[in-house]
DNA sequence: TTGAAAGCGCTAACAT
DNA sequence: ATGTTAGCGCTTTCAA
């Protein structure tokens, strides 16, 4: 008696049930064309029947080549990366690719190493490229295309979408100075990134328009998580003279910054106003129409998966930067915090 | 540039540069016991030199292990989803093993195959396990555990997670005829989830707790998503006698009713009243403490994380049906829209 | 048009 | 303690 392992359906089942050879079934499951139209349909019936689907892990083993995309990032908490997967999702369906996402969880110490191990891992088996959202180690070993967004100064080898954020940054500052303030606090994101350089940047672009003297004790620089976003907040709440508007680089850092100032029983706006780059999803139906950068940041992740697939099918990228000018970007959390 | 090797580095790369055989190098990557001191170190040492990680698809195509969990949930734009994952990944760390996410998208006629595809897709190959969250196949064809989240009732078969909603419809409705509305229309989510049959029976337990008589007119069935939200919401507000307030089963939907709302000139909560089941991530910082469920949803994917990870070591579970209850859960959002 | 057979990179049983 | 070897399920020559 066959001792029948308790084990998927595989190609041999198939290949049995219809009474031709394996390497049939392959050409079928290829759809390649040297196949007899009666033969590839009796096949494909006993497919469905048996409900069989491909071993990813074999297919991918024996030809380079999974039509599966992976996508590497920290959190989901995070409505960045959240925007940015809503605009892979997108493209990736029009170029018949799957996706997979690895979330690394928190950005710990050893997130880099994880961040790594992933790519690698995805890459080397069973993708055919990945994308990296604001990574976080400098380089990662693999031979399948990488893309990443949103860089860090210490990988610019990777062909990369890259948001041009200073004009936002400035245009939030504008909006602080013009209800008056004059002691802005600012809370920087993980300083390796173009963006977090970017937004600092556009921090003291703002003060200096404003004609107000930079002053680094207000600078508290975080990682873009509302953990660091809390701690931040704090430090700059408990200055002997605290400011009276915070600009936060990110919308997680905003929302640290909004925690320290309800327990510290400051009311926003009116004891203290926090403006939040970036944009919470949904919330845009919570207030006036402001600007959100929802598209934009959806569209990094649109065209990074343009780029990848190109990549992919050994096509040349006529550049390896892209750089997207956001018309900006900033909403107020004054407007559905009080 | 630098010529990249046409391949990546195997184990026969390792072994080569460690004067070892494969076999040895295999024993120190899965940390047998049996390997000598000093061998085990000169070979890491090289591992960790080249950069070298090992090919997950070759990996679980011997092994039948992967330490990877799959999970399936829809689109990431959907909070409930997003909760979910996030109970997921903390439990997951805790386990040491890696999380696989395929999101199949929008929720469109083919999804339930796509859904069907990447569970075996997953489970057949590169996981030891799967998630799915709220199930639109029947039923998957897999060996490898599935436990659910949310199940339909086609599929009672596997072992599922489900949050106990009634409660909170109810609390829901009692908010709403508590402000005195009288004509209260209902969006339903997808009515072969559980948890859709649950809000609508809250629903109209509220109608009769009220002593309010049923109007099926009231009635509107969706998806759980912002666009059948806006829909159900514009056929409400279009009958010869509109509801005053609307109550949705899930907050995807609340959102699709603010918009038509908006559209049609309606002050959200002057001229109608909206409560939104669910939660939104993160509004929780922009109004006073409401209790939510976001942690309730989170536990969800915790406990399937414990139920999936007995079933892959093969051990039983005490019961295939794992309920939480939710002492719940109503954001109105009146709270964030006024 | 189809089948037989050689591996892809890895683990585990069997040798040494 | 370490090496040799047989496949895992699949694609892809090469033969027929």
């Amino acid at each position: 008696m066959k001792k029948r392992k308790k084990s998927a359906i595989t190609i041999h089942d198939v290949a049995e049930a219809a009474g031709v050879s394996i390497s049939t079934v392959s050409r079928v499951l290829n759809n390649k064309d040297d196949v007899a139209p009666e033969t590839s349909n009796r096949v494909r019936a006993v497919i469905r029947k048996l409900g069989y689907t491909s071993n990813l892990a074999a297919k991918s083993m024996r030809s380079r080549r999974t039509n599966v995309i992976g996508m590497v990032m920290t959190d989901v908490g995070d409505p960045f990366s959240v925007q940015v997967l809503r605009g892979v999702d997108r493209a990736i369906v029009k170029h018949a690719y799957d996706l997979i996402v690895y979330t690394g969880g928190t950005r710990d110490k050893l997130y880099a190493e994880r961040e790594r191990r992933y790519v690698s891992l995805l890459a080397g088996s069973i993708t055919d490229g990945v994308i990296v959202v604001a990574p976080t180690a400098p380089r990662f070993s693999t031979v399948s295309p990488v893309v990443v967004i949103d860089p860090n100064k210490a990988n610019p080898d990777y062909p990369a979408v890259i948001a041009f954020n200073c004009d936002g940054a400035q245009e939030a500052m504008k909006y602080l100075t013009g209800l008056g303030h004059r002691r802005i606090g600012f809370i920087g994101g993980r300083p390796e990134l173009q963006s977090a350089i970017q937004r600092l940047q556009g921090y003291q672009d703002g003060l200096t328009l404003a004609g107000i003297p930079f002053d680094p004790e207000l600078v508290q620089v975080g990682d873009y998580s509302k953990e660091t976003g809390y701690t931040c907040a704090q430090r700059l709440l408990n200055l002997t003279e605290p400011p009276t508007a915070i600009f936060a680089a990110n919308d997680q850092s905003a929302f640290g910054a909004i925690q320290v100032a309800q327990e510290k029983g400051l009311r926003i706006p009116n004891d203290l106003s926090v403006v939040g780059f970036d944009n919470i999803p949904e919330s845009a139906y919570s207030s006036p129409p402001l600007t959100t950068i929802d598209q934009f940041i959806a569209e990094m992740g649109t065209i990074a998966i343009e780029m990848l697939v190109k990549l992919i099918k050994g096509e040349t990228l006529e550049s390896n930067l892209h750089l997207i000018h956001t018309q900006l970007i900033v909403r107020s959390s004054c407007a559905f915090v009080q």
